[in-house]
RNA sequence: GCGAAAGUGGCGGAAUUGGUAUACGCGCUAGACUUAGGAUCUAGUCCCGAGCGAUCGGGUUGGGGGUUCGAGUCCCCCCUUUCGCACCA
């Protein structure tokens, strides 16, 4: 073969890798260091297009260069299979979803043999197969059995177009992150994993993860949202009723001037029952509860609120003080009441202001005087206490507010309290498409669970799509009806469905025991896999799949079936390719509904697998975004096919030649160089050091200035470098060379650090920090070997013309630097 | 508003972490081989000035200041961009 034929080889190595690759790996026997390699589950519903290829190649460049380091890893493939994609696909095109995500996996599995991938399929994972998804209904009798799953009546977002309800998470600016419509607040009964039981120990284990990134951290510190107070009493005397609230600033309490309530709160009705006025507060009401939270939040929402009419006592001052209602207060944090200490907060200034309602200092300034009533900006962390007696000359900080919390708990008007922004996880989906709960209503049992025998809970297959009125398994007879597992009579089935992220919250562990039907996974094997050391994926998944994933790794833990907490070591967020897009006129990330999606298929007919692989790993630094150039790929093109001429001219090369040593050392520099670049992920600068080596290689052959031996020598190495980003036509090339075995089962070259050095170097030589002149030195030069070599230059003397020479400072090896007083 | 990261040629980006700024690639320019080329190869390509010329001088890492023999890198102020959080009491 003469030319580089990348179609025909590409295919040749995919399908000996395939058949290499058919072979069961046995998790249990490993002798050999592990290491378990995870990409971020796929949905299976959207076709792969170079975007994508990012996160795909590089895990596969990180696998095949680990093997050749002898390490034995495990680089498995799942797909995330069950979601909306599937069921919106049904009612668009009648296609069932079963069929179609099936469909689509197939493709993709083609998709990802083209790339080049090496997946070890015996492991993999479908989440939409009863096989996967009975261990997501086990799993679900056992958190129900310890309190961890549990059904209430909660207002949820609400999709109308899509009819389905929508966790906090998944609304985007107030409307459907899937369809983009509107959402509105509905009351529906939910089944919520109690996640927030593990909240603290989330928190804290994000401490325990050097190998994350400190951004996912702290958006999953946000996201959780801890904060420290307390909890204050204040009596209602009109109703014989007390309130708890909460809040971080306990030591501001004499400056409470009124309480305000959530209108969704349970003592709203009481308290307006005597106003002539409580139809028009109870419509008000009304309306709040029905807005989307995400419009009623937000710095810029307005502050509207009604006065119940009913007073509260202030502990801190045995005042009577107003009790109202606002929106700005929220139902589900804290106790979904506030008291307002305008003085000391934004928020409750603004309301004072807009109401007229007092306003009181507690932390005066130190210098001169504030009139509470023209106050414009609250006193947030300033100023000390005055006008109250035991706490006064106090100033803001941790230690006076822990004064005010032992003064609440003696006086018995309160206590200390953590309070978090996390909310339990809603894992009700009212859809077709995903695990069906597998509980059992019965008129006269009620909530019957069903029993683990009786599992899995399958799909039916024979369901109606209309795409109207939601989920279509509520109109499955068959499915619905059925007799109770208690009494035997009959009885009617959950139809929610579980959220997609219970299928990914737990696959990692499922890889390890991926054929097996007696439990969910083997807990010696998992152990001895897991946690995962790398896992690699966007962004996007910051806070979700990866919070929820450690939330159930952490419930395996306490069931005693995994020993350890956190499932992922390492985690690795590659930035997102972005393209310019027609319709928008702007750069965008790449997707196919944006139109600016780049298809690998004619990419790879044309240029082949190996040349996107290369492109796609130079275009820039792996954690950053990047923008896909269409035209610059030609230069990975000819980058391999520059390899590929390099090649038919090893034979050319002379027997003796005088520079031999300089291609050795440009070879073991290049060791050095690509193989601290890939551990570190650097993939774009070890494929720039590659073409370096390859141009050095080119040169040598061209002039004839090194050996034979020497330029196969180096040849060689640099197949083997260049293996984990071009697979294919380094093998290719490998076998022409004549060698034995698979490139990928080659032991990745070693570095001699002495040969990595030269005997001579270049050493710069500035004046007053200009750079004048370079000369030559040996290596080992003395600094006053150095010095004299410098100041022998011409144009260094030149440029000192005559000035006194202050002193020389000598960098071995790199420079010298004549200092003049100047 | 709060927090984080970043700003380097026409473009994507390098820079051993305080020591030759602009590696590698795209694009562009000139030339070669071609019937032809959006193919391939060779040479050149940060900016300004001088010279026919190999070269020589000066400037340059968003802007300003500082530390240092020496700053893209460290410190301070400002500008811009991106991301995260944002009525969570």
């Amino acid at each position: 073969m003469s030319r580089y034929e990348h179609k025909s080889i590409e295919a040749k190595w995919q399908d000996r890798w395939e058949k290499q690759h058919a072979a069961e790996v046995d998790l249990r026997d490993s002798k050999n260091k592990t290491y378990m390699l995870m990409m971020f589950p796929y949905p299976s519903g959207d076709r792969l297009h170079v975007g994508h290829g990012r996160n795909y190649i590089l895990g596969d460049a990180l696998y095949r260069f680990l093997r050749m380091h002898g390490r034995r890893a495990l680089n498995p493939m799942g797909w995330d299979a069950f979601g909306l994609p599937a069921e919106n696909a049904a009612i668009q095109r009648g296609v069932h979803p079963r069929d179609w995500t099936l469909d689509n996996i197939k493709v993709m599995k083609q998709q990802f043999k083209r790339w080049g991938i090496l997946y070890d399929w015996s492991k993999e994972v479908t989440s939409c197969l009863p096989d996967y998804y009975r261990w997501n209904q086990w799993l679900f009798l056992r958190m129900l059995e310890k309190g961890l799953a549990y059904k209430k009546k909660a207002p949820v977002n609400w999709c109308p177009s899509c009819q389905t309800v929508l966790a906090n998470e998944q609304v985007v600016d107030g409307h459907c992150e899937r369809c983009g419509t509107a959402v509105v607040q509905r009351d529906l009964e939910q089944w919520f994993y109690r996640i927030t039981e593990y909240a603290d120990r989330l928190l804290a284990g994000l401490d325990t993860l050097p190998g994350w990134s400190e951004r996912v951290k702290v958006m999953q510190r946000n996201w959780i949202g801890r904060s420290e107070g307390a909890e204050l009493v204040f009596t209602i005397p009109a109703l014989g009723e007390s309130l708890t609230v909460f809040t971080t600033r306990p030591d501001t309490v004499h400056g409470a001037t009124f309480l305000v309530l959530a209108p969704e709160h349970a003592l709203a009705a009481r308290l307006i029952a005597g106003r002539t006025d409580r139809a028009e507060i109870e419509v008000w009401i009304e309306t709040v509860r029905n807005t989307p939270r995400i419009q009623r939040e937000g710095v810029d929402a307005a502050k509207e609120g009604r006065d119940t009419g009913t007073v509260a006592i202030n502990p801190a001052t045995g005042e009577a003080i107003p009790i109202w209602l606002a929106n700005y207060v929220l139902p589900d944090y804290g106790s979904g009441a506030i008291m307002a200490v305008p003085a000391h907060d934004q928020r409750d200034l603004s309301f004072a202001r807009q109401e007229s309602l007092p306003v009181r200092l507690v932390y005066h300034p130190t210098e001169g005087e504030v009139d509470p009533a023209t106050m414009r900006e609250p006193i947030l962390h300033a100023g000390v206490i005055r006008g109250t007696g035991e706490f006064d000359g106090a100033v803001p900080g941790p230690e006076t507010i822990r004064r005010f919390i032992d003064w609440a708990e003696k006086k018995g008007c309160g206590r200390g309290k953590v309070n978090y922004r996390l909310r339990d996880w809603l894992i009700s989906r009212q859809r077709y498409w995903g695990t069906p709960i597998p509980i059992v209503y019965c008129t006269a049992c009620g909530t019957v669970p069903v029993p683990e025998k009786d599992l899995p809970v399958t799909l039916p297959y024979e369901v109606e799509f209309t795409g109207k009125q939601g989920n279509p398994l509520t109109r499955s007879e068959p499915f619905v009806n059925v007799a109770c597992p208690r009494c035997g009579k009959p009885a009617k089935r959950e139809t929610d469905t579980m959220d997609t992220f219970v299928d990914s919250s737990w696959y990692y562990l499922r890889y390890v025991s991926a054929k097996d039907d007696q439990r969910m996974f083997d807990t010696d094997t998992a152990n001895r896999w897991l946690p995962v050391d790398q896992y690699i994926g966007g962004i996007e998944h910051a806070i979700l799949h990866l919070l929820y994933a450690r939330f159930i790794c952490r419930v395996l833990h306490d069931f005693g079936m995994v020993g350890f907490e956190e499932p992922f070591s390492n985690l690795f967020n590659q930035g997102m390719i972005t393209r310019f897009s027609e319709s928008s006129g702007r750069v965008e990330k790449m997707s196919k509904s944006r139109g600016n999606a780049v298809s690998p298929d004619p990419l790879i007919e044309e240029m082949g697998a190996d040349t996107e692989r290369v492109y796609t790993l130079f275009l820039g630094p792996p954690e950053d975004e990047v923008e896909w150039n269409d035209e610059a790929v030609s230069g990975a093109y000819r980058f391999l096919s520059r390899l590929w001429r390099a090649a038919l001219r090893l034979e050319e090369a002379p027997p003796t030649a005088p520079s031999d040593e300089a291609l050795e050392r440009l070879r073991h520099s290049t060791i050095q160089r690509v193989s601290r670049d890939l551990e570190r992920f650097k993939f774009n600068t070890a494929v720039a050091a590659l073409m370096e080596l390859l141009n050095g290689l080119t040169r040598a052959l061209e002039e004839r200035t090194a050996s034979k031996i020497c330029c196969q020598q180096c040849f060689d190495t640099l197949l083997q470098l260049l293996h984990p980003i071009a697979p294919h036509i380094t093998e290719e090339l490998w076998e022409q060379r004549g060698h034995e075995g698979s490139l990928l089962d080659s032991v990745w070259p070693e570095w001699d650090p002495a040969r990595v050095k030269s005997d001579r170097v270049t050493l710069v030589v500035q004046v007053d920090g200009k750079l004048r002149d370079r000369v030559e030195v040996d290596a080992d030069a003395s600094e006053a070997e150095a010095r004299a070599a410098a100041l022998a230059s011409a144009k260094v003397q030149e440029h000192l013309a005559g000035r006194a020479i202050v002193k020389a400072i000598v960098v071995p090896g790199r420079l010298v630097n004549v200092v003049t007083g100047r």
